[in-house]
DNA sequence: CGGTATCCTTGGTGATACTG
DNA sequence: CAGTATCACCAAGGATACCG
């Protein structure tokens, strides 16, 4: 018999909460930051043969990304300023993309992300492979 | 098999996985782990004095998690083996989780980003002011 | 070349109700 | 207590076409 409506036990826990979740200066940031085209983005900018980039060849490195969601990507980060565009007025028009200094503090942290996916891929892949035996024994 | 140091285990994997290709495994790996639950989850539980929490627990700390998310994001972290989920047959049933060793390596460069975050915060949003400001008078 | 605009799918997400 | 099941919504993201 509940005292309150799961709406209100919903909103009283929001209000109680928004602390953790939404207060916390860095929860945006976090959010924006935690995103696969950033991590990927920041790394192909970050290599050390590869610190300035053509729209096009961002295109290319970072395989199966679409015009949308690299176009999104560059824009928000350069608003944030992670990154600088520079457009050349050559015919046709020439764009290079180079991460600034905040941009590289960034990669420092993002490319840790990106190597722990790779490193232990075989281990995750191995331990659903057991997850998924053991729940089709189990049921 | 020998040994390898994590230099060599490093460039192992970054031979095998890469990220940057659309259909490795690693890429929706690296999309997984960017998720704002698994971010809040592995924070909930690497703190120092929180290493082993209830269901109950996790969901009052992350306010505004539904049940339906809480549940997913725990499900798919403990089949990629980074918690564990302990149940104690009391009535009504008691449930633990515990982050992993590979759960703590993951949670240790996602608290960088969370430290980025953090100190960068004001700079970001000055920059993106200055981008507005830009983009309002270029209009 | 380096985008923008548009449409459209899909799945992430939340609300609600029910259960062992 | 710790879930599962179901419905419904809407925005993220992809495909396509067009433009400076």
């Amino acid at each position: 018999m509940p005292t309150m409506t799961a709406a209100q036990q919903r909103a009283r826990a929001k209000a109680d909460y928004d602390a953790f979740m939404a207060d916390c200066p860095s929860r945006k940031l976090l959010d924006r930051v935690s995103d696969k085209w950033v991590a990927l983005v920041l790394e192909a900018l970050g290599g050390d043969d590869s610190q300035v980039m053509r729209y096009s060849e961002l295109s290319r490195k970072l395989a199966g990304v679409s015009q949308k969601m690299l176009t999104q990507t560059l824009r928000s980060l350069e608003r944030d300023g992670l990154l600088t565009r520079h457009v050349t007025p050559t015919v046709p028009v020439t764009v290079h993309y180079e991460l600034t200094e905040l941009g590289l503090s960034l990669h420092q942290v993002m490319r840790e992300i990106k190597a722990w996916a790779e490193m232990h891929m075989d281990e995750v892949l191995s331990n659903r492979e057991e997850y998924d035996k053991q729940i089709a024994s189990g049921v």
